[in-house]
DNA sequence: GCAAGGTC
C-alpha cells in the first residue's frame, strides 16, 4: 500500500517553499500550478508519508452583498444592515479554490500553515471549505518563523483549527462591509451633485478611514481655535573660562509680565550668581530593538521622505530579491534561534560601516535589547548584502535604513555623561547643562540619534560669577503643527486602527478620496470636505469619527474569538447599534449638508455657460468638478457627463429628437478618441433597449444603467440624424461586437473608432475632408467613405482628389488604413479566440461575414 | 462607485 498523501497549505508562496525546503531537506520536486506545489517523501505522525507544499496568497475570499444588492439607485442604503452577505473568491483568475480542491484529492490529511492570528485562522477555513477536507483530517501548524527548528518543532506539535477565532474574523468582516458600504452609499448620493465645487465621485465613510480622517482634522481645528498666548523667562547671561552661556530659569516660563518684572528686579538688586551645586550623571541612550513595520513606516516618512504606500512598495521589492526579511510584522523580538552572525556577516563588506561590523563580529556584538513577540513574523532584517547601482536609489535607502538598524540593535548602547551646574541669584534657582559622550554605541551607526558634546567650563562649589546680560525674554505660545505621517502611524497604532499591512492602505484612501493632502514635510493638510465631513460627524453622532468606533468592533469580535458568546448573536448586535446610528444619521443629515451649504458653492453659483437647454432654449452651465454635469437653471435639473475627456459645444448642431445642443467629449492624448453627445439622451436614451447595450459597452456586463455610463450619439441608433450611429458607423468592429465610427474631428489625421472598445483605426492621412455616405458596400454592407484627398498627395491616378469606396473592400482604401489600438497594439492575426463576429450595429439587417478576415491584411 | 483584511 502507498504511503498516505498529506496536503501542507500555507499563506504564501514563499513559506510554502521554505516549509517544504526544512521537511525535504531540499530535495524535492517542484511543479507549477495557481502556486506552486512540492512534493516530497517524509514521516508524518512515525509513519511514512507523502507530502504535497502548496499556498493560497492571502484570503481565499472575500465578503460582497449578493447581485440585487449591487444597483445603488435600487437599494435602500438601510436594507444593507439585514441582506445577506456572500463569500466570493478574492481574485477569480488566480483559481486558488479549484487549485486547492484539485490538489486535496486523493490526501488523507491537510495541515495549516497559516500565519498565527485571527486571519491566518480564517483562511484556515477558507482552505477548508476550497479544499473540501474534513475538519477531522485537518491539523494547524503554530510556528513563527520558518527556521528549522520551529517547522519540526510545529510539526510534531500540531493543534486544531481555531473555529472560534476564524468566526471572529467572519464578524469583523460582515460588521465593517454592512456599515461601510451602507454609510458610504448613503452620503454619497446624498452630496453627489449637489454643490459646484464638490468632487464628489465617491464620499466614503469607513470604521477605519474615517478615525484617521478624524486624527488629521482633530489636529487642524487645534490649530485653528489656537489662542497664543504671551510669556515671559528670566535668561542671564555670564562669561566664565571663555564661554558665554546662557542659564536656564527653574521657573521655566511665567505668564504674567508683572511677577515676571518683580523677579527681573529680585535678580538685579543682587546682580551675583552664586554657583549652588554640581552633578554629573551617567546617562544611557538605549539601543533600538528590532524593527517592526510600523516602525520603518515611521522613519521612511519622516527622515526619508516616503510616503507609507511607496514604503511598503519598495519594502515589498526588497523581500522578494531576496535582500530584507518579510516587511509586515508587528514584533520587535527576534526569535531565540535568530543567527546574529550570518546576518552581520553578510554586511563586513559595506563600504559605510563594514569595518564597524567587522568589529562587531571579531570584538563580539551585544544581545539585542527583548522587544516584543507578537507571534508573527521577525523584526525586519538585512538577508544579503546589496549595492546601490543595483537596487536604485529609493530603495538603496530604505535597505540602508533597515540595515543600520538591525546593526544598531546589537551595538552598545549610547553611553554620556550629563553635568549640572545650579547658581543661585537674589533667591532664584538658575542652572545649565553639558553633555560629554563616552561610548557611542549604536549611535556610530545610526549618527542622526548621536549625542552631540556640550562642553561646560569647570566651575568651584560658592564661586560668584558676574551676570553679563540679564534679558526678559518675550515669547509666545505657538499652536501645534499639521499632523505628520508620522504622527498618524502611531496615533493609528496606538488606537487599534488598521494593521501593519493596512495602516498605509487607510492613509493612502483618504488622499485618494481628496479628504487630506500631504505637503512639504509630510505633513497632512485636510480639506474643505475632510474637514467639513469631520465636522458634520461631530454634530450629528460624533462616535462616528473617533477611534472608539473600532475598539468597539474588535472587542464585541473578542467575545466570539474568546468563544464566549455566539457569532450571530454579536453580528445582530453590533448591526443593530449600527442600524441606530445610521438612522440616526440619515434624520440628520441635513445638520451636516448646513456645513457643506456654508463651504461649497450651489450648482446656481459655479459653472460656466456652455450649451442650450432643448427645454427652455436657455443656456446651462457646465460643471467640471466630478462629477461632470450640466445645471439648467431655469429648468433645475440636472444632466450627467461622461466622467472622463474634456467636453465642448459640438458646432452649435442640436438633436433632432429633444432640440438640446450637442456636445463633444474628447479623450485626452493623441490617440484619444472624440464623439459627439446629447445631454439629454445621454441619461435619458430614447430609444427601448438601449441600456442593456449601454452597460455592455462601459462595464462588460448586462444590467441597469449605472452611473457615468450613458448613450452618446455613437450608440444612438437614431436613423436619419446625421450625427447617429446609423449615420456614422462604417463597419463591425474586429475586436468586440461594437461598430467601428467615423471620429468627426480627426482631421487631418482621420481615423475611425469602436464604439464600444479601443479598437482604433487609421484613414488616409491628410484628407482634406472624410465623410459616411448612405450607401453600402454590396460586397461586404460596409459603410462607403468618400474621401476627398489633398491634391498634393492624392494617390488617385489621374491626379483627382475625390474618391468613394469601401474600406474594407477597395484596393486602394485599404491599402492606406491601418489598425491600431488605443492602449498597446495587439496583432489581431492569429488570437484564436474563436469569437462569431458578423455584421452588427447599424441596424440594418445584412449579410454575415467575418470581419476578421477582410482585417487579415492589417 | 462602496469596507477592511490578507498578499503580489
Amino acid at each position: 500500500m502507498p504511503p498516505p498523501k498529506v496536503l501542507m497549505v500555507a499563506e504564501k508562496p514563499s513559506i510554502a517553499l521554505a516549509i517544504a525546503s526544512v521537511l525535504s531537506h531540499g530535495q524535492m520536486f517542484t511543479r507549477r500550478g495557481s502556486t506552486e506545489v512540492h512534493e516530497f517523501e517524509g514521516m508524518f505522525r512515525d509513519s511514512p508519508a507523502h507530502f504535497k507544499v502548496t499556498s493560497v496568497i492571502g484570503h481565499v475570499f472575500s465578503l460582497d452583498f449578493p447581485a440585487k444588492y449591487q444597483d445603488w439607485s435600487a437599494t435602500d442604503p438601510f436594507d444593507l444592515f439585514q441582506a445577506q452577505v456572500v463569500k466570493n473568491e478574492s481574485n477569480p483568475k488566480a483559481h486558488i479554490c479549484r487549485h486547492l480542491n484539485q490538489e486535496a484529492r486523493g490526501c488523507r490529511y491537510l495541515v495549516l500553515w497559516l500565519d498565527c492570528d485571527r486571519e491566518g485562522e480564517n483562511i484556515c477555513f477558507e482552505v477548508l471549505e476550497s479544499s473540501g477536507f474534513n475538519i477531522r483530517d485537518a491539523y494547524r501548524a503554530r510556528f513563527s518563523s520558518v527556521t528549522e527548528k520551529d517547522v519540526l518543532k510545529a510539526l510534531d506539535n500540531l493543534v486544531k483549527p481555531n473555529r472560534a477565532e476564524s468566526l471572529a474574523v467572519d464578524a469583523r468582516q460582515e460588521i465593517d462591509l454592512k456599515v461601510g458600504v451602507a454609510f458610504t452609499r448613503f452620503q454619497t448620493s446624498f452630496f453627489q451633485g449637489k454643490y459646484g465645487n464638490l468632487d464628489s465621485r465617491v464620499i466614503s465613510y469607513g470604521p477605519c478611514q474615517t478615525p484617521t480622517l478624524g486624527f488629521c482634522v482633530q489636529r487642524y481645528l487645534q490649530m485653528n481655535t489656537f489662542k497664543p498666548e504671551k510669556f515671559w523667562s528670566l535668561h542671564p547671561y555670564i562669561f566664565h573660562n571663555g564661554y558665554e552661556i546662557q542659564l536656564e530659569w527653574q521657573r521655566g516660563k511665567l505668564f504674567d509680565i508683572n511677577v515676571a518684572m518683580m523677579f527681573q528686579k529680585l535678580v538685579a538688586q543682587d546682580g551675583v550668581l552664586k554657583v549652588t551645586e554640581m552633578s554629573e550623571k551617567q546617562e544611557t541612550k538605549a539601543r533600538p530593538v528590532g524593527l517592526n513595520t510600523v516602525n520603518l513606516l515611521k522613519v521612511a516618512s519622516s527622515a526619508l521622505g516616503f510616503g507609507p504606500q511607496m514604503a511598503m512598495q519598495l519594502a515589498e521589492r526588497l523581500y522578494t530579491q531576496g535582500y530584507i526579511s518579510y516587511p509586515r510584522t508587528e514584533s520587535t523580538a527576534y526569535p531565540p534561534s535568530f543567527d546574529f552572525r550570518g546576518a552581520l556577516s553578510a554586511q563586513a563588506n559595506n563600504p559605510t560601516w563594514g569595518n564597524y561590523v567587522q568589529g562587531l563580529l571579531t570584538n563580539g556584538y551585544h544581545k539585542p535589547r527583548s522587544g516584543t513577540d507578537v507571534g508573527d513574523h521577525p523584526p525586519i532584517t538585512p538577508m544579503r548584502s546589496a549595492a546601490e547601482d543595483t537596487l536604485g536609489n529609493d530603495a538603496w535607502k530604505l535597505y540602508q535604513y533597515i540595515c543600520q538598524h538591525f546593526i544598531g540593535t546589537v551595538c552598545p548602547d549610547c553611553k554620556y555623561l550629563r553635568r549640572k551646574v545650579e547658581f543661585s541669584i537674589g533667591g532664584e534657582s538658575f542652572h545649565c547643562t553639558g553633555h560629554n559622550v563616552i561610548t557611542k554605541g549604536f549611535t556610530a551607526i545610526m549618527p542622526w540619534l548621536a549625542v552631540s558634546d556640550k562642553n561646560l567650563p569647570s566651575f568651584i562649589k560658592g564661586q560668584k560669577i558676574e551676570v553679563s546680560k540679564m534679558e526678559l525674554y518675550e515669547g509666545s505660545t505657538a499652536p501645534p503643527d499639521y499632523l505628520t505621517e508620522s504622527d498618524l502611524i502611531s496615533l493609528m497604532e496606538n488606537n487599534g486602527i488598521g494593521t501593519d499591512a493596512s495602516i498605509p492602505v487607510h492613509i493612502n484612501n483618504i488622499c485618494e478620496r481628496n479628504y487630506v493632502q500631504v505637503q512639504a514635510g509630510r505633513k497632512l493638510v485636510p480639506t474643505t470636505l475632510g474637514i467639513t465631513l469631520v465636522r458634520g460627524y461631530q454634530t450629528i453622532d460624533p462616535d462616528l469619527c473617533l477611534p472608539d468606533i473600532r475598539s468597539f468592533i474588535e472587542q464585541q469580535i473578542t467575545l466570539i474569538a474568546k468563544g464566549q458568546i455566539d457569532h450571530h448573536y454579536v453580528v445582530q448586535h453590533v448591526i443593530q447599534q449600527f442600524m441606530q446610528k445610521f438612522s440616526y444619521f440619515v434624520k440628520k443629515i441635513e445638520d451636516m449638508d448646513a456645513l457643506f451649504e456654508a463651504q461649497f458653492s450651489t450648482l446656481t453659483e459655479s459653472g460656466r455657460i456652455l450649451s442650450k437647454c432643448g427645454k427652455c432654449l436657455r443656456y446651462m452651465k457646465y460643471i467640471s468638478a466630478q462629477p461632470p454635469r450640466l445645471y439648467c437653471g431655469t429648468c433645475e435639473e440636472v444632466y450627467d457627463l461622461p466622467q472622463k475627456g474634456i467636453i465642448k459645444l459640438y458646432k452649435e448642431l442640436c438633436c433632432p429628437l429633444d432640440n438640446f445642443e450637442l456636445l463633444l467629449c474628447s479623450m485626452p492624448g493623441p490617440e484619444g478618441k472624440s464623439y459627439p453627445l446629447c445631454p439629454y439622451c445621454y441619461s435619458n436614451p430614447p430609444f427601448e433597449g438601449i441600456e442593456a447595450l449601454i452597460n455592455t459597452a462601459k462595464t462588460g456586463t448586462s444590467g441597469k444603467m449605472g452611473k457615468g455610463a450613458g448613450m452618446p450619439c455613437t450608440l444612438c441608433p437614431h436613423p436619419s440624424c446625421p450625427n447617429s450611429l446609423v449615420s456614422q458607423g462604417v463597419c463591425a468592429c474586429p475586436e468586440c461586437s461594437g461598430t467601428l465610427v467615423l471620429d468627426p474631428v480627426s482631421a487631418p489625421k482621420w481615423r475611425l473608432f469602436c464604439n464600444m472598445c479601443n479598437c482604433l483605426v487609421f484613414l488616409p492621412q491628410g484628407a482634406h475632408r472624410i465623410s459616411t455616405t448612405r450607401e453600402r458596400c454590396s460586397e461586404c454592407d460596409s459603410s462607403i467613405i468618400e474621401v476627398d484627398f489633398n491634391k498634393k498627395t492624392t494617390p488617385l491616378e489621374d491626379g483627382s482628389t475625390l474618391h468613394r469606396g469601401c474600406i474594407l473592400c477597395d484596393e486602394l482604401l485599404h491599402s492606406l488604413i491601418e489598425m491600431k489600438h488605443g492602449r498597446g497594439f495587439r496583432s489581431s492575426r492569429g488570437r484564436g479566440r474563436g469569437r462569431k463576429v458578423g455584421y452588427r450595429g447599424r441596424g440594418r439587417g445584412g449579410k454575415m461575414m467575418d470581419p476578421k478576415m477582410s482585417f487579415r491584411d492589417f
